[in-house]
RNA sequence: AGGGCUAUAGCCAAGCGGUAAGGCAUCGGAUUUUGAUUCCGUGAUUCGCAGGUUCGAAUCCUGCUAGCCCUGCCA
């Protein structure tokens, strides 16, 4: 029964009809992430689609890093690339470097030169932007375009040779300086860069260009549908003519889709890393990075940002979703398997006068009431306990069914209580609520007597255990405003509380995530966590109808 | 002398010439020992605008408008 519905998108109109026709044989996808920077949300929906979309049509995918760039690349993010795929639940079929390709992607160069389709260019970075036009002018062609596919072999040798200074030439694509696309507009396809690749070593100091190493590595691979976001739109014409240049016989197809944005988020490596630079967020994994490895640590799960990407659609017009769309999903996944209990984030002490001192009662309670396969557990009442401190108001305004004087409330799983008393220290703050209970309003009991109209869970004082809570709110708040994105910035975007949890839940383990009762789902955080004291993540608040 | 792309409810999005799916959000109501969940109800005479073709158009054609992307030896 995990078989989804699986709704309909243009890719897949597109792999369909391809499949149709005979285009293909099978579908070949792969996920090219570029080891520069960690995984975020954005790429979990190109890593779904790319993955399901393959296993549809029962074909397979690749996971291939696109080093082509050894200034910005790194290990340190393959691992966590890797990582982030695996615990996302998918398999690539093969593990792939474009730097395995550099060999292939030299001979093909070398075969553009033969064909006269390559030239070797002298002029500097700077003179190749002037002659390269404008949006609205053509390009002017360069000097160097006419020389002899003789000479042309030679200096391209001689860059390979590393007899040329970083910089100095680059091996360019002869098509058309005319071309109203300025892609095509004799595209640099080889550079020179005296650098150290992470996997290559010194064997190499030029590197392909991404746009002419792309499409080589798609056809190499056997793809058949490279699929990618729409700024590269007006590359695919290049990618295209690379693939016909080529000797190889696959014909990769490449589709463009409109990347992931998300409300009160920023998605940028850039811009990620400047919150991260900037001391607004710890790391890669903070919680409130949207990045994989923050959502993880936040307590979101595989499923849920699966279920997410599977929603909101494969489509080609920009689009902001609505975070709480996500939210959503992990609620949805939470509700059935995180087990419910009872935490108070913010303790007020109650005492229930009317209780003998010393003694402990045990308690049934459920652990799911909506999977009550989960079982119960025995929580302890007694004459002291905590319950929130905004559940009980001096001077309530209407509506609000907590506890205040002369009001009665049900405790979770044990009594109602009636409060008659309270006291308040030199500030006024109330420190300690005094209340009865009443045994015949037992929960289990039947008990029809009276009505109440709140419900309030609390923590027995002498058997609770200490916990630190962390409670995460939007890192990105879009009601400010500003022109620089960190003035969108909202500085109570972490608030950290020290408060008591179940005895029952001593031995938590990083990771373990629970529904604590009518505050939200919360994940036992894998690093700060400790025996002593256990630290918990909220992940998301529960819904509620209730505004104070 | 520019080129490429997009436009369906507050937000995503299906629809592919036969009379507007679904999800999120919102707002009602019922149930409720979570102000949760669940359940039921809630919104487009209309698909950016204007024309045209057709018995019939969100779907085809024409013209507009608006938004996004493109002038790295980044990807």
């Amino acid at each position: 029964m995990t078989e989804q519905e699986s709704s309909s998108n243009f890719i897949k109109h597109i792999v369909k009809e391809d499949m149709k026709n005979g285009r293909y044989d099978e579908v070949v996808t792969r996920f090219p992430p570029e080891p520069n920077g960690y995984l975020h949300i954005g790429h979990a929906k190109s890593i779904v689609l790319n993955f399901e979309l393959a296993e549809e049509f029962g074909g397979r995918t690749n996971l291939r890093f696109d080093d082509t760039n050894p200034l910005k690349e790194d290990e340190e993010f393959i691992a966590s690339i890797k990582e982030d795929i695996e615990w996302l639940g998918y398999e690539w079929s093969e593990l792939r470097f474009a730097s395995d390709y550099f060999d292939e992607m030299y001979r093909q160069a070398v075969r553009l030169i033969e064909q006269g389709k390559a030239y070797v260019e002298d002029l500097s970075q700077e003179e190749i932007r002037a002659y390269r036009g404008t949006l609205k002018e053509a390009g002017t062609e360069s000097p160097s375009r006419s020389r002899t596919v003789e000479e042309n072999l030679q200096l391209f040798e001689k860059m390979k040779l590393g007899e040329f200074a970083t910089g100095e030439k680059v091996l360019r694509a002869k098509i058309d300086m005319a071309s109203p696309n300025i892609n095509m507009r004799d595209p640099v396809i080889y550079r020179i860069q005296h650098a150290t690749h992470h996997n290559t070593g010194d064997t190499w100091c030029i590197y392909p260009m991404y746009t002419f190493a792309h499409p080589l590595e798609d056809a190499i691979e056997g793809v058949t549908h490279s699929i990618c976001t729409l700024e590269f739109e007006d590359q695919r014409p290049f990618y295209e003519w690379v693939i016909e240049q080529t000797d190889i016989a696959a014909e990769p197809k490449q589709i463009e889709f409109a990347r992931l944005n998300l409300t009160n988020t920023v998605m940028s490596k850039r811009k990620l890393k400047q919150l991260i630079d900037e001391d607004y967020a710890d790391g890669w994994d903070d919680p409130r990075m949207p990045t994989i490895s923050g959502l993880r640590r936040r307590g979101y799960t595989p499923e849920a940002i699966k279920a997410f990407c599977r929603e909101i659609g494969v489509a080609k017009s920009d689009n902001l979703v609505d975070v709480r769309m996500l939210e959503h999903f992990v609620r949805e996944d939470l509700k059935l398997k995180a087990p419910r209990t009872m935490a108070v984030l913010k303790p007020l002490k109650v005492v229930i006068t009317n209780w003998p001192e010393g003694e402990i009662e045990w308690l049934d309670a459920e652990i799911n009431p909506e999977n009550p396969e989960m079982g119960t557990r025995k929580i302890p009442f007694s004459r002291e306990i905590y319950i929130e401190q905004s559940d009980f108001m001096e001077d309530p305004p209407k509506k609000y069914f907590r506890l205040f004087p002369d009001n009665e409330v049900r405790l979770k799983h044990a009594y109602f209580i009636h409060c008659h008393d309270y006291v308040k220290d030199e500030n006024g703050d109330v420190t300690e609520i005094h209340c009865t209970y009443d045994p015949e309003t037992k929960s289990g009991s039947g008990f029809t007597g009276r009505k109440v109209k709140g419900t309030l869970h609390f923590v027995e004082a002498s058997q609770a255990k200490a916990a630190e809570f962390r409670l995460y709110n939007r890192l990105i708040d879009d009601e400010k405003s500003g022109d620089d994105f960190l003035d969108f910035v909202n500085p109570d975007s972490l608030e950290v509380t020290d408060g008591f949890i179940e005895p029952n839940m001593a031995d938590v383990k990083p990771h373990d995530k629970f529904q604590f009762f009518r505050h939200g789902y919360f994940n036992v955080d894998p690093y700060i966590s400790n025996k002593d004291k256990p630290v918990f993540n909220r992940i998301v608040e529960l819904k509620s109808s209730f505004k104070l």
